[in-house]
DNA sequence: AGATTGACTGCAT
DNA sequence: CATGCAGCCAATC
């Protein structure tokens, strides 16, 4: 079952969980994969297509803010696309207390060999 | 086939 | 509150 051996794929299949009108951080997805660290996790992400059904744009950094791109709309794009969904910014940063991801349920986390990890919190 | 590069975080000082 | 440092995959050239 667990063929996927390749940490951005289990990285990718974890973002995947993330509902609508919520977020998560770097850290939090690095701390459910396990082995992983925040860096691999915006590596994985920055890999994605354009036409992939990962909501990247749910992952944000733990100051609760989006992470700037070297270039390109893309900043722009994720918060437009946070704010369809709920979520509100407030000077920049979303407020974890209400919008944070609790991770994965439990049945998920078994299935899929991950590790449950606490909200973020506001810093 | 080796070098380069890219969406970060936590902890110590 | 600012700065430094370790962590360490995969796509591209």
């Amino acid at each position: 079952m667990t063929k996927d051996r390749r940490v951005y794929h289990r990285i990718q299949e974890i973002v995947s969980q993330i509902p609508p009108g919520t977020v998560a951080t770097y850290g939090q997805i690095a701390s459910i994969e396990g082995n992983s660290t925040p860096r691999m996790v915006g590596y994985a992400l920055a890999t994605l297509d354009e036409d992939s059904h990962v909501p990247w744009h749910r992952v944000i950094n733990a100051q609760g803010g989006i992470s700037p791109r070297g270039s390109g709309p893309g900043s722009s794009i994720q918060r437009e696309r946070l704010e369809e969904e709920g979520v509100i910014f407030i000077e920049n940063r979303v407020d974890f207390d209400r919008f944070g991801w609790a991770g994965p349920e439990p049945p998920w986390l078994e299935a899929n060999s991950a590790y449950p990890a606490p909200r973020p919190r506001n810093r």
